[in-house]
RNA sequence: GCCGAAGUGGCGGAACAGGCAGACGCGCACGACUCAAAAUCGUGUUCCUUCGGGAGUGUGGGUUCGAUUCCCACCUUCGGCACCA
């Protein structure tokens, strides 16, 4: 009698066994090869997961059973990067401190990845936040501080005030904090810098030799932004008033060097060094005293718009006129010197050679304020438009030597100009600026630098790593800028390793993301002691081969990982300059209540837990792939998993009781034997391609099959389940491994089993049923044996379709081979 | 504004490389089983139709014997960047 379906049952029983048999156990067999399949390095929150994560977890699992099945040893880890603000901002408003904090979300992180039976090797486990782990991460920031990429710098950095910190440009979005989505202002602070910008040709370079998504390669030469271009030297005019220095310079960045002769101002950013040493000269004039208060009052009131606003291109671009005037480099033309807003300060040299005619910002600047508007280039073929703005290439006019020269040729002239009489040089800037990682906060890796009073800023000792966080009962901010750790005096004093003297300890600590730049590598070798990692053990599962995530990461962790890993291969440590060989990102998934993403917040969470509940582990694994193509962004939708459930009930009944004796014909069935192929095939390349939602299309369409063809013999309908069972077992390891062994008798996991075979000669049928088509439309069809003659084919088709024909003669007979004749009449 | 992706039944989605649009699943309708319901099984399900057919993959053109697929223009949605000189 059959049995009833219950999951739960099943569920319980082979999780200990496939515990007690170490099934997930990174593979060590010589023989095969290795294979690592990474997701993203999770950060644990307090929310725990929900069905949307297992959009990413699921199918990684599925890949790397696939990838076990078919041979290889298979990495597939899991840990935490368990410091940062979040939970330190939670830790504080419960009372708590973050090591319990983080420990209780990230066991419960496990227990639901568990539920969901990820096929982790969990005995590789790591966090971020164990003294074991980020004594390695200090030892790389030391690494870095050697080869002179780590540098301290005081700078104007985005301020988090909701939680009290400095944040990385790329941590900023629409001027916003990342992480709170409260508004962020400017501090100039001391604060520590890597120096990723010296990596940025090869960021752009190398990402030609990965596999990645197109989009996320774009973003990331988006974001590195580089151009190429010269920098311009203005002097300045003062006068014949005793100078502070001798001669005041002007240094502008323009990707446009053949627009020089349009320049009919200059832009200073309002934080540009010079505004405020021009400003005290401009009041040395008696005329200009009215203007430098000017000045005065327009940085003041600058200061006071918030980023947003600043930044916002809808707002009308500001400016004021220092009442100064530098000399054009070619022409010896005054030009008036300006301070606008619309100049950042933290781009090229922050100061902009003014080209209305022939840039769009300073024409809408000019026409504010109404300056000359100069045309110098104009189009190849129109003639100038003295209207509007003409910010293409074309030939030049009113340009001294260079007029009827093309751009190209002469920006090429006009930078080499200026090189040779010192009044410029070709220059490429980048938009991406050196990665920020000092962070004002409690709750992240020490940074270990020492700082002397006569040494300056030295390393720890690396015997004396890790730097281990100072236990401390109150460590909320303070609100006055610097680090809680500032306030733990007797950690903070110490000696300088270099002369012995008193010295005080770093105390800001880390960001996150440098935690997340090099975890991948510890996964290798994770409980190796004296060393980052065992190069052995990186050399055999490193680079990652496939790693798996979201597309949110593009321009911050994705960047970061990949400038450490280049500094690591700089130094010998490793012999690869990518950390990720291929990047899969899955789509996202949406609540069906608001289309939102999911979030407590929001009160749209499904829960893995409660749909497990439900409908057991199997039909979760099942329905998150079914639902949608891997990449694709989808709906929760509650009431679809029923196809899923059914889907497994089917089967469940079929292999109790679809072998029926009194059915069987006894013969082999040729036709049958072709399904079993065919399927996988199918399976197999919908695997190997990601496509797991119309593999699971093709298991129920074969499932399907076997249900309607249950007369063949009992060894031919044995095989075809054990086939389907096995294609089946990376989507929903319970059932298959239920069914494999308890109702078959195997005495192995199916999870060992080798993945199925197909022979693609018996893939295809010898009967081909092709459309005929008159004009393009079907009308009919023949079934013909697929060695069927071309001739005879269309003979055949034009006398099957002779009523359509219509005693029309047929001019051209087009026949696509297994598919379609089409009579064209 | 710029860059990128995508628009297919009531719904999620499928269609190798230009070759029978709508696989698979949800939902719905009808039938079988049942006292009844659930479950299961079966049949049907793009729209219009005078039952011959006709129309149809965001819109309008184009290339082709043939276009969801390629080209051009446009509309819509989503994502990224957003004064980067």
């Amino acid at each position: 009698m059959n049995k009833k379906y219950d999951f739960h049952t099943i569920e319980n029983k082979w999780r200990p066994y496939w515990q007690a048999i170490d099934l997930y156990k990174t593979g060590e067999d010589p023989q095969k090869p290795n294979y690592t399949i990474l997701d993203y390095f999770p950060y644990p929150s307090g929310e725990g997961l929900s069905v949307g994560h297992c959009r990413n977890y699921v199918p990684s699992c599925i890949a790397a059973r696939y990838k076990r099945m078919t041979g290889y040893n298979v990495l597939h880890p899991m840990g935490w990067d368990a410091f940062g603000l979040p939970a330190e901002n939670y830790a504080i408003a419960h009372h708590i401190h973050p090591r319990e904090s983080t420990a209780q979300f990230a066991a419960n992180y496990k227990r639901q990845m568990q539920l969901v039976e990820c096929s982790y090797d969990w005995s590789r486990e790591i966090n971020s936040t164990d003294p074991d782990y980020y004594r390695w991460t200090q030892w790389f920031f030391l690494l870095l501080f050697k080869r002179g990429l780590a540098y301290q710098a005081m700078s104007s950095q985005w301020w988090c005030d909701q939680c009290q910190t400095i944040l990385a440009n790329e941590q900023v979005e629409h001027g916003r904090c990342w992480r709170c989505d409260s508004p962020v202002s400017k501090r100039d602070l001391m604060q520590w810098h890597f120096k990723i910008t010296a990596y940025a040709d090869r960021l752009i370079a190398d990402l030609d030799t990965v596999n990645w998504p197109e989009r996320i390669k774009t973003m990331q030469r988006n974001w590195i932004g580089r151009s190429e271009g010269a920098e311009v030297l203005f002097t300045v005019e003062t006068s014949d008033v005793p100078k502070t220095s001798d001669v005041y310079e002007i240094i502008t960045f323009t990707t446009r060097p053949d627009t020089l002769f349009g320049v009919t101002f200059l832009a200073l950013a309002p934080e540009h060094p010079l505004v405020g040493e021009i400003g005290t000269e401009a009041q040395r004039t008696a005329t200009s005293a009215a203007l430098s208060a000017g000045v005065a009052n327009y940085i003041q009131s600058t200061r006071r718009l918030s980023e947003i606003e600043r930044q916002s291109t809808e707002r009308a671009k500001t400016g004021v006129f220092t009442g100064l005037y530098a000399r054009h480099p070619f022409t010896d033309e005054p030009i008036p010197i300006w301070v606008a807003d619309y100049v950042l300060p933290g781009y090229g040299s922050g100061a902009v050679m003014g080209v209305p005619a022939h840039d769009e910002r300073d024409f809408a600047f000019a026409q504010t304020y109404n300056l000359r508007i100069v045309n110098v280039v104009n189009p190849d073929e129109t003639g100038p438009d003295e209207t509007a703005c003409f910010t293409g290439y074309g030939r030049l006019v009113n340009s001294g030597p260079y007029t009827g020269m093309d751009s190209a040729a002469a920006i090429t002239a006009i930078t080499a100009d200026l090189s040779a009489q010192g009044k410029g040089r070709p220059r490429v800037t980048y938009r991406l600026r050196d990665w920020l990682i000092s962070r004002q906060r409690y709750w992240g890796a020490p940074i270990p630098i020492i700082h002397c009073s006569t040494c300056g800023p030295v390393a720890a000792p690396e015997a004396d790593l890790p730097v281990r966080l100072p236990e401390m009962a109150d460590f909320a901010p303070a609100g006055d800028g610097r680090s809680p750790l500032a306030r733990v005096t007797d950690w903070v004093n110490t000696t300088c390793p270099q002369c012995g003297g008193a010295a005080q300890r770093e105390t800001d600590t880390m960001d996150g993301f440098a935690c997340s730049s090099w975890y991948f590598l510890r996964f290798a070798s994770p409980h190796e002691a004296a060393r980052p990692f065992d190069p052995e053990a990186a050399a055999r599962w490193l680079p990652v081969d496939t790693y798996i995530g979201g597309a949110e990461h593009a321009v911050m962790h994705l960047l970061y990982a990949r400038f450490w890993t280049k500094v690591m291969a700089d130094a010998g440590l490793i012999d690869f300059v990518e950390p990720f060989s291929e990047l899969k990102n899955q789509g996202m998934l949406h609540s069906a209540v608001d289309g939102q993403k999911m979030s407590k917040s929001k009160g749209n969470v499904v829960t893995p837990d409660e749909v497990i509940a439900r409908h057991g582990t199997d039909a979760l694994r099942l329905y998150v792939v079914f639902l949608g193509p891997f990449d694709a962004d989808v709906i929760w939708d509650d009431v679809g998993i029923r196809g899923i459930t059914r889907f497994l009930d089917r089967f469940w009944r079929l292999a109790h009781s679809g072998f029926d004796a009194k059915a069987q014909s006894g013969k082999e069935s040729e036709e049958f034997e072709r399904e079993r192929h065919r399927v996988i095939k199918r399976v197999t390349a919908d695997m190997e391609g990601y496509r797991f939602n119309t593999a699971v299309a093709a298991l129920m369409e074969y499932l399907n099959y076997l249900h309607d063809h249950r007369d063949v013999p009992a060894d031919q309908w044995q095989q075809a389940l054990e086939s389907f069972a096995i294609l089946l077992a990376p989507f929903a390891p319970f059932i298959t491994e239920e069914i494999w062994q308890t109702v078959w008798g195997h005495t192995d996991s199916i999870h060992r089993q080798n993945w199925p075979t197909y022979d693609e000669a018996l893939t295809t049928a010898v009967t081909a049923r092709l459309a005929v088509q008159i004009n393009g439309k079907v009308r009919d069809h023949i079934t013909i044996p697929t060695d069927m003659a071309e001739a005879e084919i269309r003979q055949l088709a034009v006398n099957q379709a002779q009523r359509y024909v219509n005693g029309r003669t047929p001019h051209n007979i087009i026949i696509v081979p297994g598919r379609l004749v089409n009579i064209v009449v």
